[in-house]
DNA sequence: ATGAAAGCGCTAACAG
DNA sequence: CTGTTAGCGCTTTCAT
């Protein structure tokens, strides 16, 4: 005696008997494969509608695809990453495919994790955002799957990248510093395993260096490590002023950290200077006015997208595209009139 | 022949093989089932690590659990939430569970489609934040598996909630406005189909209604609507001060609009207190200082997550539960000195 | 244009 | 304590 109430979802055998048909063939209408007549194809439509028919992804996945995109990121807080998820939802929008999130947890060899938990859950490709999985790594956990990395400056490498111009960026702000008097600038950045390699984090911090060597200021440097989020940026910088507040100025890493660098300033009674990178939502408030550097999240997360969509129909090259950054000066008009 | 360089991923059966013993005891030894001898599990975890044996989910899925508790979102950039996302992270860490997030599309049916996603996927349980999602709908969506609702205050539901008591966070933000001699208040809220029902935004939205006729202030009462985000909120009340700027206050439903709203008025010249709600990290930046009603995040999110593997383990009545917020006064402090 | 049948990798009875 | 076996719901040759 089968419980009337809550009846077992539709399969795909459910939908061919109602339609009169094979499983084969309700598969092919399904993912309109070659070889269906127009009268079949309305039937088994019917079929489907009227059992209110849902695939089983995870049957799917034993056999082929999944229409999923696996977005692995490593923090949640990050409002250039959000509009990066934004950009690649916006250009998924439309077709088959299903995008989900890995958070990368904090702490735990960051990012492979997830990026693992996506793979082993068949996603058909992965967008990863983590600038601290090893190239060499994350071709082995992926396997064959498509990748595109953001913000990894691996142009050698065999999957995918999208990045921002981080070195043109990182001289902008480095010059608009210097243009307003400052040498004494430190840099914000978050841990080593970070910036070792070719990542957004690593050209930005080594061009900072090169600037202030170039620029003469090579005893000045003074590089700042802390975690992610504002939070950790503030606590930094609150930590640097308490210990040796010779800077006059400081360029953090991205925006979330900039902007815990100035609400440490705020919150002392210290004047210096901020500057952050990516030009979050929230940096233009006018209460903030951050000078930074834009990058285009989303037009990023869109073309990454499209990048993983053309790999996964066969384009067998891997693909680099760069976006140009671009300066905004700003300063806080607070408060108004 | 077979491409030596990119050997298939190992399988139970390989594993089995390598470690002389069946498939069967493999996957015991997984789940740590009842019935394997110290050796056979000794010799089958060392069968995994020399393969690098990753199960794949999918075929789980067709037997049995995925492991994976899906989340859906309504608002990547709203910082409340990533908080509640941040508690559920936490409390997954170091239990066998995954959690993937899968964020409503800006538009189309609002959280539904996402959590269709998560279930033809074959989530174990699912936490849902959509507010605009009809109960009857979602409990037909997700068929027979766990779900806890956040935010939502339906507690004849036959899913689990959890909740923040909205109605008397609003009752302490509005005393505290009139406190402030403020009569002409306007709430800031989103759409309709967000508020129509026992939502958080309904709540708050009702609450307001009542306190202000309660007040006496019923000819003052303004509602404003508006779409997700802090620009939503802020083109808003720009809007608003535009078109008839007698209202003297703004109650934000949460604080992404009020962040918004505060620019609107900093932009402008005119004078008006806002108040928000939730607490998000920013909302305390010296620079916004604003007041807004503590909701714990993070906390909340964690409750949920345990109320889920409750379910998961059997619980069959539908739990409710509530947190206290708590009003945080503040003013901008900036600039400093 | 359509259908029959094999099989993806796992788990869950059930036998031994 | 251990192994055998029967599927889970799909996609995919391969016949017809």
């Amino acid at each position: 005696m089968t419980d009337p109430g809550r009846r077992r979802p539709a399969t795909i055998e459910d939908v061919a008997i109602r339609a009169g048909v094979s499983r084969a063939a309700v598969s092919k209408v399904m993912r309109n494969a070659y070889g269906v007549s127009d009268a079949m194809r309305e039937r088994v439509n019917a079929a489907m509608a009227e059992l209110n028919y849902r695939p089983r992804i995870a049957a799917r996945a034993m056999r082929g695809q999944t229409y999923t995109i696996g977005v692995e990121i490593p923090d949640l807080g990050n409002q250039f990453l959000t509009r990066v998820v934004d950009g690649a939802l916006a250009a998924l929008s439309g077709t088959a495919y299903q995008l989900i999130i890995a958070p990368a947890e904090a702490g735990t060899r960051e990012g492979l994790k997830a990026i693992e938990a996506l793979v082993d859950r068949a996603v058909d490709g992965v967008l990863a955002v983590s600038p601290r999985v090893d190239p060499w790594v994350l071709e082995r956990a992926v396997g064959g799957i498509p990748v595109v990395m953001l913000g990894r400056h691996d142009n050698d490498a065999n999957y995918d990248t999208v990045v921002g111009d981080d070195a043109a960026g990182t001289r902008s702000v480095m010059a608009h510093l210097f243009g307003l008097g400052h040498r004494r600038i430190a840099h914000l950045t978050i841990d080593e395993a970070s910036t070792e390699n070719r990542s957004a984090h690593g050209i930005r911090l080594r061009t900072y260096l090169e600037e202030m060597t170039l620029a003469g200021f090579a005893n000045d440097i003074r590089v700042i490590r802390t975690g992610e989020g504002q939070a950790a940026g503030s606590a930094a910088i609150r930590a640097a002023l308490d210990d040796d507040p010779t800077f006059t100025a400081v360029f953090g890493g991205h925006d979330e950290l900039a902007i815990g660098a100035l609400r440490a300033v705020a919150e002392s009674s210290a004047h210096i200077a901020v500057a952050g990178y990516d030009d979050v939502p929230i940096a233009s408030h006018p209460a903030l006015g951050l000078t930074t550097v834009r990058q285009p999240g989303a037009e990023m997360g869109a073309r990454a997208i499209e990048l993983l969509l053309e790999r996964m129909n066969g384009r067998d090259r891997a693909a680099h595209v760069a976006f140009t950054p671009e300066l905004v000066v700003r300063t806080s008009t607070f408060p108004p009139g």
